[in-house]
DNA sequence: CATGTTCTTTAGCATAACTCATTACCCTCG
DNA sequence: CGAGGGTAATGAGTTATGCTAAAGAACATG
């Protein structure tokens, strides 16, 4: 697992994780205020946004990947359910769990959402040429992979 | 100005733009719990940086830069000045405003923000590859550029 | 079974943002 | 001048969104 590790003793190593936290703050800022319904909070849209890779989780599987703590996932799912955004199901094997599912409505909105994120990103790219987009690009896929770990 | 601009209509790129975003929402928001003091919101966090940025500025200006109203920033900016962070002197030219600056104290503790939030990309960084470490080394500034547009 | 553990939920609370209204000041036009 | 409109900061009250502590239900293991 330690092969291959990068050497983060160089200065110039040093200054990149720095621009990377401080660019990576910023921009979440940024697309923060980009919300596609004024009435979901930024971790309904996300719990929504995990639901749609994932297909369904139980409530305490969300709120160790949205990081938040279970009382509070327990609060987003009712209220998602309530604006018909997801569904909830007693678990099928364990009947102190549920399972969450997206609904239809939802896939909408998070669809009418990434467009909406992604056009403000997209607008920012317009900025840029095409070798720093490239760049951008290789990198995406490494960035998700950080923020997964 | 557009020479050279991306096309953004490749699905590629929507993909990439779409896992950009999610990404730095993710990333930001395990920074986000990486504070070195307890006692201060994000916001007051990036306020200390801007006025390191900056040098000096109004409440209105901080609240602009900010996306926050301005009795928000009111808010806190009186907390930062409570705990010796920021200094308030008169607008030399117009008695409404006041002029924000920081502290040495204020200097001190984001240095040692930054070293943390540092070491905990850092550790997450320690689980790439050299490859991966390489292509995001080579995207940091134009994610900065990005965040500054 | 009995005991302890895990998952969800309830209840109460803290924080940090917002909106609306107020005060002080600047500036322009009659 | 000075009256009125515009802008800056602030005060008061509300809302949103997270937390902790603790309870209740279901599972698992001795």
């Amino acid at each position: 697992m330690l092969k291959n590790m990068p050497d983060l003793s160089h200065g110039d190593d040093v200054a990149a994780v720095n621009s990377l936290r401080s660019a990576v703050m910023r921009l979440s800022r940024r697309l923060k205020h980009q919300r596609v319904d004024e009435s979901l909070s930024p971790t309904e849209m996300s719990v929504l946004g995990t639901l749609s890779l994932c297909g369904s989780a139980t409530p305490g599987e969300l709120a160790r990947k949205e990081h938040v703590q279970p009382p509070s996932m327990t609060r987003i799912v009712a209220l998602l359910e309530s604006k018909g955004l997801v569904r909830l199901e007693p678990h099928p094997e364990d009947r102190r769990q549920k399972v969450v599912s997206r609904t239809e409505r939802a896939e909408v909105m998070l669809e009418e959402s990434r467009r909406k994120r992604n056009a403000f990103l997209a607008s920012l790219v317009e900025n840029l040429d095409e070798d720093e987009w490239a760049k951008l690009r290789a990198a995406a896929p490494v960035l998700e992979k950080l923020a997964h770990l």
